[in-house]
DNA sequence: TCTAAAACTAGGAATCATTACTGATTTACA
DNA sequence: TGTAAATCAGTAATGATTCCTAGTTTTAGA
Protein backbone atom coordinates (compact mmCIF):
# COMPACT_ATOMS: atom_id res chain seq x y z
CA UNK A 1 0.00 0.00 0.00
CA UNK A 2 1.41 3.10 -1.20
CA UNK A 3 1.36 5.79 1.44
CA UNK A 4 -0.56 9.50 0.49
CA UNK A 5 -0.16 12.14 2.12
CA UNK A 6 -2.56 13.28 4.88
CA UNK A 7 -3.24 16.64 6.67
CA UNK A 8 -4.62 14.59 9.86
CA UNK A 9 -1.16 12.60 9.44
CA UNK A 10 0.97 15.41 9.17
CA UNK A 11 -0.66 17.32 12.15
CA UNK A 12 -0.17 14.26 14.73
CA UNK A 13 3.40 13.91 13.93
CA UNK A 14 3.85 17.72 14.10
CA UNK A 15 1.96 17.41 17.68
CA UNK A 16 4.48 14.46 18.51
CA UNK A 17 7.56 16.00 17.23
CA UNK A 18 6.84 19.41 19.43
CA UNK A 19 6.52 17.28 22.67
CA UNK A 20 9.45 15.52 25.03
CA UNK A 21 6.66 13.82 27.68
CA UNK A 22 6.22 10.51 25.45
CA UNK A 23 2.10 10.98 25.63
CA UNK A 24 -0.36 8.45 24.65
CA UNK A 25 -2.76 8.04 21.87
CA UNK A 26 -5.89 9.95 23.72
CA UNK A 27 -3.49 12.71 24.84
CA UNK A 28 -2.63 13.35 21.35
CA UNK A 29 -5.85 13.25 20.34
CA UNK A 30 -7.13 15.89 22.41
CA UNK A 31 -4.39 18.32 21.57
CA UNK A 32 -5.13 18.08 17.85
CA UNK A 33 -8.66 17.99 18.02
CA UNK A 34 -8.19 21.61 19.31
CA UNK A 35 -6.81 22.47 15.86
CA UNK A 36 -8.90 19.99 14.14
CA UNK A 37 -12.46 19.26 15.84
CA UNK A 38 -13.31 16.32 13.62
CA UNK A 39 -10.41 14.17 14.07
CA UNK A 40 -11.45 10.48 14.96
CA UNK A 41 -9.85 8.63 18.02
CA UNK A 42 -9.37 5.73 15.73
CA UNK A 43 -7.43 8.19 12.69
CA UNK A 44 -5.15 8.89 15.52
CA UNK A 45 -4.26 5.51 16.38
CA UNK A 46 -3.98 4.47 12.86
CA UNK A 47 -1.61 6.73 12.23
CA UNK A 48 0.45 6.95 14.91
CA UNK A 49 0.67 2.73 14.54
CA UNK A 50 1.58 3.82 10.86
CA UNK A 51 4.24 6.52 11.76
CA UNK A 52 5.47 3.93 13.78
CA UNK A 53 5.23 0.88 11.00
CA UNK A 54 7.26 3.08 9.25
CA UNK A 55 10.01 4.27 11.92
CA UNK A 56 9.35 7.63 11.80
CA UNK A 57 8.21 7.14 15.81
CA UNK A 58 8.46 4.79 17.96
CA UNK A 59 5.57 3.03 20.37
CA UNK A 60 6.59 2.44 23.82
CA UNK A 61 4.99 0.45 26.41
CA UNK A 62 5.80 1.37 29.77
CA UNK A 63 3.74 -1.61 30.90
CA UNK A 64 1.14 0.99 32.60
CA UNK A 65 -1.66 -0.82 29.94
CA UNK A 66 -1.79 2.68 27.92
CA UNK A 67 0.63 2.73 24.93
CA UNK A 68 3.03 6.21 24.58
CA UNK A 69 4.54 7.39 21.43
CA UNK A 70 8.00 9.14 20.82
CA UNK A 71 9.15 11.10 18.11
CA UNK A 72 12.86 10.57 18.78
CA UNK A 73 13.88 7.47 17.05
CA UNK A 74 17.40 7.55 18.47
CA UNK A 75 18.35 4.21 20.32
CA UNK A 76 17.64 5.57 23.93
CA UNK A 77 16.04 4.38 27.40
CA UNK A 78 13.66 5.48 29.35
CA UNK A 79 12.98 5.94 32.98
CA UNK A 80 9.00 5.44 33.88
CA UNK A 81 8.22 6.79 37.85
CA UNK A 82 6.23 4.26 39.94
CA UNK A 83 4.64 7.74 41.35
CA UNK A 84 3.77 9.58 39.07
CA UNK A 85 3.48 7.84 36.10
CA UNK A 86 5.73 10.60 33.85
CA UNK A 87 8.14 8.90 31.33
CA UNK A 88 11.27 10.50 30.97
CA UNK A 89 14.46 10.23 28.56
CA UNK A 90 17.25 8.22 29.87
CA UNK A 91 20.25 7.97 26.97
CA UNK A 92 23.06 5.44 28.73
CA UNK A 93 26.55 5.04 26.84
CA UNK A 94 26.50 1.30 27.38
CA UNK A 95 23.28 0.75 25.21
CA UNK A 96 25.98 -0.22 22.08
CA UNK A 97 28.03 -2.80 24.11
CA UNK A 98 24.73 -4.56 25.78
CA UNK A 99 23.45 -5.03 22.10
CA UNK A 100 26.76 -6.51 20.79
CA UNK A 101 26.71 -8.75 23.72
CA UNK A 102 23.25 -9.90 23.31
CA UNK A 103 23.71 -10.45 19.71
CA UNK A 104 27.10 -12.91 20.31
CA UNK A 105 25.35 -14.76 23.37
CA UNK A 106 21.93 -15.49 21.41
CA UNK A 107 21.09 -17.64 18.23
CA UNK A 108 19.09 -15.45 16.06
CA UNK A 109 18.84 -12.05 14.55
CA UNK A 110 18.20 -9.20 17.10
CA UNK A 111 17.15 -5.79 15.49
CA UNK A 112 15.99 -4.38 17.98
CA UNK A 113 16.51 -3.09 22.23
CA UNK A 114 13.96 -1.95 24.53
CA UNK A 115 14.84 -0.89 27.98
CA UNK A 116 12.68 0.94 30.86
CA UNK A 117 14.08 1.43 34.09
CA UNK A 118 11.44 2.30 37.24
CA UNK A 119 11.42 4.05 40.43
CA UNK A 120 10.87 7.56 41.92
CA UNK A 121 11.34 10.82 40.50
CA UNK A 122 13.05 13.59 42.29
CA UNK A 123 9.65 15.22 42.77
CA UNK A 124 8.02 12.15 43.86
CA UNK A 125 11.12 11.49 46.65
CA UNK A 126 11.11 15.07 47.46
CA UNK A 127 7.46 14.55 47.96
CA UNK A 128 7.45 11.47 50.10
CA UNK A 129 10.48 13.08 51.99
CA UNK A 130 8.02 15.81 52.93
CA UNK A 131 5.33 13.27 53.96
CA UNK A 132 7.64 11.27 56.20
CA UNK A 133 9.34 14.74 57.81
CA UNK A 134 5.59 16.07 58.38
CA UNK A 135 4.52 12.63 60.03
CA UNK A 136 7.62 12.62 62.28
CA UNK B 1 -4.02 -7.54 54.29
CA UNK B 2 -2.33 -10.85 55.60
CA UNK B 3 -1.95 -13.37 53.17
CA UNK B 4 -3.06 -16.58 53.36
CA UNK B 5 -2.09 -20.13 52.57
CA UNK B 6 -5.03 -21.00 49.44
CA UNK B 7 -4.58 -23.80 47.84
CA UNK B 8 -5.06 -22.50 44.38
CA UNK B 9 -2.18 -20.02 44.57
CA UNK B 10 0.25 -22.92 45.51
CA UNK B 11 -1.38 -24.80 42.13
CA UNK B 12 -0.65 -21.47 39.93
CA UNK B 13 3.17 -20.90 41.53
CA UNK B 14 3.76 -24.83 41.00
CA UNK B 15 3.04 -24.58 37.85
CA UNK B 16 4.67 -21.02 36.82
CA UNK B 17 7.43 -23.22 38.35
CA UNK B 18 7.53 -25.96 35.91
CA UNK B 19 7.91 -24.08 32.82
CA UNK B 20 10.46 -22.10 31.02
CA UNK B 21 8.17 -20.23 28.33
CA UNK B 22 6.97 -17.20 30.57
CA UNK B 23 3.44 -18.47 29.88
CA UNK B 24 0.44 -15.53 30.22
CA UNK B 25 -2.17 -15.78 32.29
CA UNK B 26 -4.95 -17.56 30.44
CA UNK B 27 -2.30 -20.69 29.61
CA UNK B 28 -1.87 -20.83 33.04
CA UNK B 29 -4.98 -21.22 33.21
CA UNK B 30 -6.00 -23.99 30.96
CA UNK B 31 -3.10 -25.88 32.95
CA UNK B 32 -4.57 -25.69 36.04
CA UNK B 33 -7.83 -26.48 35.11
CA UNK B 34 -6.69 -30.03 34.05
CA UNK B 35 -6.21 -30.34 37.85
CA UNK B 36 -8.68 -27.79 39.36
CA UNK B 37 -11.61 -27.40 36.97
CA UNK B 38 -13.48 -24.87 39.02
CA UNK B 39 -10.77 -22.44 39.50
CA UNK B 40 -11.87 -19.02 37.64
CA UNK B 41 -9.42 -16.95 35.80
CA UNK B 42 -9.78 -14.12 37.76
CA UNK B 43 -8.55 -16.29 40.58
CA UNK B 44 -5.42 -17.14 38.07
CA UNK B 45 -5.17 -13.41 37.59
CA UNK B 46 -5.60 -12.32 41.11
CA UNK B 47 -3.12 -14.71 42.77
CA UNK B 48 -0.30 -13.67 39.38
CA UNK B 49 -1.18 -10.03 40.61
CA UNK B 50 -0.43 -11.09 44.25
CA UNK B 51 2.79 -13.41 43.80
CA UNK B 52 4.04 -10.67 41.35
CA UNK B 53 3.44 -7.73 44.13
CA UNK B 54 5.37 -9.96 46.76
CA UNK B 55 8.02 -10.34 44.34
CA UNK B 56 7.81 -14.35 44.12
CA UNK B 57 7.38 -13.95 40.18
CA UNK B 58 7.72 -11.31 38.08
CA UNK B 59 4.99 -10.32 35.23
CA UNK B 60 6.71 -9.34 31.68
CA UNK B 61 5.19 -6.87 29.16
CA UNK B 62 6.76 -8.36 25.81
CA UNK B 63 4.04 -5.70 23.75
CA UNK B 64 2.27 -8.11 22.29
CA UNK B 65 -1.08 -6.84 24.45
CA UNK B 66 -0.86 -9.87 26.82
CA UNK B 67 0.79 -10.12 29.85
CA UNK B 68 3.13 -12.91 30.73
CA UNK B 69 4.62 -14.46 33.77
CA UNK B 70 7.88 -15.53 34.92
CA UNK B 71 9.23 -17.99 38.21
CA UNK B 72 12.77 -16.98 37.63
CA UNK B 73 13.08 -13.81 39.33
CA UNK B 74 16.74 -13.35 39.01
CA UNK B 75 17.89 -10.42 37.10
CA UNK B 76 18.01 -11.26 33.14
CA UNK B 77 16.94 -9.79 30.11
CA UNK B 78 14.04 -11.71 27.43
CA UNK B 79 13.75 -12.25 23.65
CA UNK B 80 11.09 -11.86 21.55
CA UNK B 81 10.46 -13.36 18.27
CA UNK B 82 8.66 -11.34 16.10
CA UNK B 83 7.81 -14.47 13.92
CA UNK B 84 6.76 -17.31 16.46
CA UNK B 85 6.14 -14.81 19.39
CA UNK B 86 7.97 -16.96 21.68
CA UNK B 87 9.77 -15.66 24.66
CA UNK B 88 13.48 -16.73 26.14
CA UNK B 89 15.54 -16.17 28.29
CA UNK B 90 18.59 -14.43 27.74
CA UNK B 91 21.13 -13.24 30.51
CA UNK B 92 23.75 -10.72 29.73
CA UNK B 93 27.00 -10.19 31.96
CA UNK B 94 26.99 -6.13 31.54
CA UNK B 95 22.87 -5.49 33.38
CA UNK B 96 24.89 -4.78 36.97
CA UNK B 97 26.96 -1.81 34.42
CA UNK B 98 24.02 -0.82 32.75
CA UNK B 99 21.75 -0.44 36.17
CA UNK B 100 24.84 1.43 37.77
CA UNK B 101 26.09 3.99 34.77
CA UNK B 102 21.63 4.62 34.73
CA UNK B 103 21.73 5.14 38.48
CA UNK B 104 24.85 7.83 37.75
CA UNK B 105 23.09 9.58 35.10
CA UNK B 106 19.54 9.82 36.43
CA UNK B 107 18.54 12.47 39.37
CA UNK B 108 15.94 10.28 41.28
CA UNK B 109 15.77 6.72 42.95
CA UNK B 110 15.32 3.58 40.37
CA UNK B 111 14.33 0.21 41.65
CA UNK B 112 14.11 -2.37 38.65
CA UNK B 113 15.01 -2.39 35.56
CA UNK B 114 13.49 -4.39 32.49
CA UNK B 115 15.20 -5.07 29.10
CA UNK B 116 13.39 -7.08 25.68
CA UNK B 117 15.10 -7.97 22.81
CA UNK B 118 13.39 -7.95 19.33
CA UNK B 119 14.25 -10.44 16.02
CA UNK B 120 13.87 -13.84 14.75
CA UNK B 121 14.30 -16.75 16.68
CA UNK B 122 16.66 -19.82 15.27
CA UNK B 123 13.32 -21.55 13.85
CA UNK B 124 12.40 -18.57 12.53
CA UNK B 125 15.36 -17.38 10.61
CA UNK B 126 15.76 -21.07 9.25
CA UNK B 127 12.12 -21.27 7.99
CA UNK B 128 12.54 -18.18 6.24
CA UNK B 129 15.50 -19.10 4.20
CA UNK B 130 13.20 -22.13 3.55
CA UNK B 131 10.57 -20.05 1.87
CA UNK B 132 13.45 -18.07 0.30
CA UNK B 133 15.23 -20.85 -1.43
CA UNK B 134 12.03 -22.40 -2.42
CA UNK B 135 11.52 -19.48 -4.41
CA UNK B 136 14.49 -18.82 -5.74
C1' DT C 1 -8.19 20.91 -15.46
C1' DC C 2 -10.68 16.42 -15.31
C1' DT C 3 -11.04 11.75 -13.91
C1' DA C 4 -10.53 7.42 -11.80
C1' DA C 5 -8.25 4.54 -8.58
C1' DA C 6 -6.24 4.12 -4.35
C1' DA C 7 -5.55 5.76 0.14
C1' DC C 8 -7.63 7.89 3.72
C1' DT C 9 -11.22 9.59 7.11
C1' DA C 10 -15.13 9.93 10.72
C1' DG C 11 -17.98 7.66 13.51
C1' DG C 12 -19.30 3.92 15.77
C1' DA C 13 -19.32 -1.02 16.79
C1' DA C 14 -16.55 -4.92 18.15
C1' DT C 15 -12.72 -7.15 20.51
C1' DC C 16 -10.41 -8.85 24.25
C1' DA C 17 -7.23 -8.71 28.24
C1' DT C 18 -7.80 -7.43 32.69
C1' DT C 19 -10.20 -5.79 36.83
C1' DA C 20 -14.17 -5.17 39.91
C1' DC C 21 -18.13 -6.91 42.28
C1' DT C 22 -20.84 -10.20 45.19
C1' DG C 23 -22.24 -13.78 47.99
C1' DA C 24 -20.27 -18.20 49.42
C1' DT C 25 -16.11 -20.76 51.15
C1' DT C 26 -11.67 -21.43 53.35
C1' DT C 27 -7.97 -20.28 56.48
C1' DA C 28 -5.73 -18.87 60.81
C1' DC C 29 -5.80 -18.76 65.43
C1' DA C 30 -7.65 -18.29 70.02
C1' DT D 1 -14.90 -25.38 67.63
C1' DG D 2 -15.95 -20.33 66.70
C1' DT D 3 -15.03 -16.25 64.41
C1' DA D 4 -13.02 -12.71 61.56
C1' DA D 5 -10.34 -11.96 57.70
C1' DA D 6 -8.78 -13.58 53.40
C1' DT D 7 -9.95 -15.93 49.42
C1' DC D 8 -12.84 -18.01 45.89
C1' DA D 9 -16.10 -18.81 41.67
C1' DG D 10 -18.78 -16.73 38.57
C1' DT D 11 -20.00 -12.93 36.18
C1' DA D 12 -20.36 -8.10 34.91
C1' DA D 13 -17.82 -4.04 33.89
C1' DT D 14 -13.92 -1.49 32.12
C1' DG D 15 -11.09 0.53 28.83
C1' DA D 16 -7.47 0.64 25.35
C1' DT D 17 -7.20 -0.62 20.82
C1' DT D 18 -8.80 -2.42 16.42
C1' DC D 19 -12.20 -3.21 12.89
C1' DC D 20 -15.86 -1.89 9.71
C1' DT D 21 -18.33 0.94 6.28
C1' DA D 22 -19.77 4.52 3.53
C1' DG D 23 -18.16 8.75 2.09
C1' DT D 24 -13.99 12.04 1.18
C1' DT D 25 -9.35 13.37 -0.19
C1' DT D 26 -5.17 12.73 -2.62
C1' DT D 27 -2.46 11.54 -6.47
C1' DA D 28 -1.08 10.49 -11.15
C1' DG D 29 -1.93 10.75 -15.76
C1' DA D 30 -4.69 12.08 -19.91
Amino acid sequence: MAVKYSRQRQVIYNFLMSRKDHPTADVVYQNVRQEYPNISLGTVYRNLTLLTNRGEIQRLQVGDGVDRFDADTSRHCHFICSGCGCVTDLPLDCMEDMLADARKKFDGRIDRQSTYFYGLCRDCLNHSADISERDA
